[in-house]
RNA sequence: GUGUUCGUAGCUCAGCUGGAUAGAGCAACGGCCUUCUAAGCCGUGGGUCGGGGGUUCGAAUCCCUUCGAGCACGCCA
């Protein structure tokens, strides 16, 4: 189905055409003034220089060549040489029907799906989650779930940060704890037990410390790297331990992400690449790609266009150990191995940004991936405290997501009790759902590339542009439909008329931009366009809330059509919320 | 130093593939509940879009320059 804006402009170019001007010219806008109009066409003004013609008469050739239009109800050519539309009841309900009975409200998916892999979330094991993860889950978690809807076989993958020298500072603070276990003796030969020799909560005061002391203890930081070499020469006893850790640590990060309602289909990390890395680079070595510098192995990535010195990318450090950029390498050649997709999207802070480029050239250049591969960076914004400096505890520690989660379901529970006599188990519900929509359309209306400032209160605010408010909106729309059941009415079989006035109309004009919104957040990455939709609905529902009663009104066809709108605002609402990764409550 | 992102109302942010009078929310002030959830709605005040120059019929938006802030710049991840 073709979106609105796109619809009109197919008409209004062949009025063009129709009026001796070229077609091109005739695309159709969203009016940036509603008080004169709905729609606009200012493509009169760009046509002046090739007719050589004042703007106003082109404007009003076309606007001439429109009599007899039905589907605009006004049509007027303003100075300097705007065509100003309004357009119909009848053809925006018709417009409105068609996406209410089409598959996902009209929505234009692909054909050939793609395959795409999302990498998001990238915790590392052994180490509590922090507000640090919270952006790369919360985004892309939305990304993946937008880039499902638009048609394409998506893959999350959290890749694990399950590899190098934090393992082994784990391993070496741990020997010094406990030094009898079996793990360490190398001349054990029996089956190391099946229970973990730690708690998670052990793990998580482990790495901290090991990677405190690591900085002071030179002998220590030494003994860390010999058990990072061991785990990956593949030693039983560290290669082991490590599955300790994993086994450990896996369900405790699951247990976290499933608050977040973010899920992956893959728990790949660093060390599913690391089979990879030997033949990778070899084969970079035998293209002609790789060469030695200062003792490192690297590869020239610069590219004509370059304004600025790129520095080569590292393959292998001088002792010929991997890096970031060698796991994420051969990452990429086990995906293309495993899922070979035709998209990838990192989601990463964005000081990554020269990292991923790196990673990105080098493999188109190498041909770890195809030369048509696409591969995407979406680099976040830092998450400020209220000071503007990143967010930290009280104490200017890093704060755990645990933590912060806790803290904010605790808010929502008091404002829930404040406000209305419920009973406990309810508003412990409650305040969980609206609490999470509360954290992640806080973060995602905000434009994913840029810094914001963590607002608690803001965040869990009711008023303004907030998750609550939107879930407030729907729940009150919920409320509405079941009323209206209750007394007997049917809402599935309820059809959409025609606006009666000028609220319900408001509210048809935002609904009809779902599909061309959904497409821009998809081909721009930007889950906060999403949001900005969804709040303009919002607005528009409570103002026609304000304006009509729905349930008293007494002329039963207009009802019927109130209830399908509503229906349908619902809906569109749900879906859209669904996508950003939250949901909301019957009641609140 | 090189590069990069950003600078919009008191605060938090949209708008940036050029269009008419730059929009929201919060905060401030004033209205609206015997009627579908007032956690709402309606309204008022508040901005030389960091400064300067340029391109254009037209610039917050594109280009240059300048000031200010953040970030990144081969052996961490």
């Amino acid at each position: 189905m073709k979106t609105l804006l796109d619809e009109l402009t197919l008409r209004i170019s062949a009025v063009f055409e129709k009026a001796g001007y070229d077609g091109r010219y005739g695309k159709v806008t969203l009016s940036n003034r509603p008080d004169l109009c709905e729609f606009q066409c200012n493509g009169a003004m760009a046509a002046a220089k090739e007719y050589k013609k004042a703007p106003v008469m082109i404007a009003g050739d076309v606007a001439a060549a429109l009599e007899g239009e039905q589907i605009f109800i006004e049509v007027s050519a303003v100075a300097p040489g705007f065509l100003n539309l309004k357009i119909s009841k009848e053809f925006l309900v018709e417009y409105l029907s068609q996406m209410a009975g089409a598959d996902k409200y009209g929505l234009n998916t692909f054909d050939i799906p793609k395959k795409i892999v999302v990498d998001y979330g990238g915790p590392n094991v052994a180490k509590p989650l922090h507000v640090g993860h919270l952006r790369s889950a919360i985004i892309g978690e939305a990304v993946k779930r937008i880039c499902r809807y638009m048609g394409n076989d998506v893959t999350g993958d959290i890749h694990l940060g399950d590899w190098g020298l934090q393992m082994g500072l784990i391993m070496t603070e741990l020997r010094k704890r406990k030094p009898y276990l079996s793990y360490f003796d190398p001349d054990f030969s029996g089956e190391y037990p099946e229970e973990a020799p730690f708690s998670m909560e052990e793990l998580e005061d482990i790495y901290p410390a090991a990677s405190a002391r690591s900085k002071e203890d030179e002998e220590y930081k030494n003994e860390a790297m010999n058990d990072t070499f061991l785990i990956q020469q593949g030693e039983p006893g560290h290669v082991a331990l490590w599955q300790q850790i994993m086994n450990v640590s896996i369900p405790d990060l699951k247990k976290n992400y499933d608050k977040l309602n973010v899920s992956f289909e893959l728990w790949k990390g660093e060390s599913d690449a690391k089979p990879y890395i030997a033949e990778m680079v070899e084969g970079m070595k035998s293209g002609g790609y790789a060469y030695e510098s200062d003792g490192a192995l690297v590869v020239d990535i610069k590219e004509d266009t370059d304004t600025k010195e790129v520095p080569p990318c590292m393959i292998l450090k001088s002792d010929g150990a991997s890096l970031y950029t060698t796991t994420d390498l051969a990452t990429l050649v086990d995906r293309r191995k495993n899922i070979d997709p035709d998209k990838l999207i990192y989601i990463a802070d964005k000081r990554q940004e020269m990292h991923f480029m790196q990673v990105f050239r080098c493999a188109k250049k190498t041909g770890v991936v195809d030369k048509d591969t696409e591969l995407d960076f979406l680099g976040f914004g830092t998450m400020n405290g209220k000071d503007g400096k990143p967010f930290k505890t009280r104490e200017g520690g890093v704060m755990r997501l645990e933590t912060l989660l806790d803290e904010i379901d605790e808010e929502m529970y008091r404002k829930i009790r404040d406000n209305h006599e419920v009973d406990e188990e309810e508003a412990r519900a409650t305040a969980k759902i609206v609490a999470l929509a509360a954290i992640k359309y806080g973060d995602l209306s905000n434009q994913a590339t840029k810094d914001y400032i963590f607002d608690i209160d803001k965040f869990t605010s009711f008023e303004g542009n907030t998750g609550p408010y939107i879930l407030y909106t729907i729940v009150r729309i919920k409320s509405i439909l079941n009323k209206f059941t209750e007394s007997g009415g049917d809402v599935k079989s309820a059809g959409l008329r025609e606006a009666v006035n000028e609220t319900d109309k408001a509210l048809i004009l935002e609904l009809v931009k779902f599909g061309q919104v959904i497409e821009g957040a998809y081909e721009e990455l930007a889950p906060h366009k999403i949001c900005s939709y969804i709040y303009d609905v919002a607005n528009a529902f409570n103002s026609f809330y304000h304006e009509n009663r729905i349930l008293g009104e007494e002329d039963k066809s207009r009802q019927e059509g109130w209830i399908a709108l509503l229906g349908l605002t619902k809906e569109l609402l749900e879906t859209c919320i669904e996508l950003l990764g939250f949901y909301a409550p019957d009641r609140m």
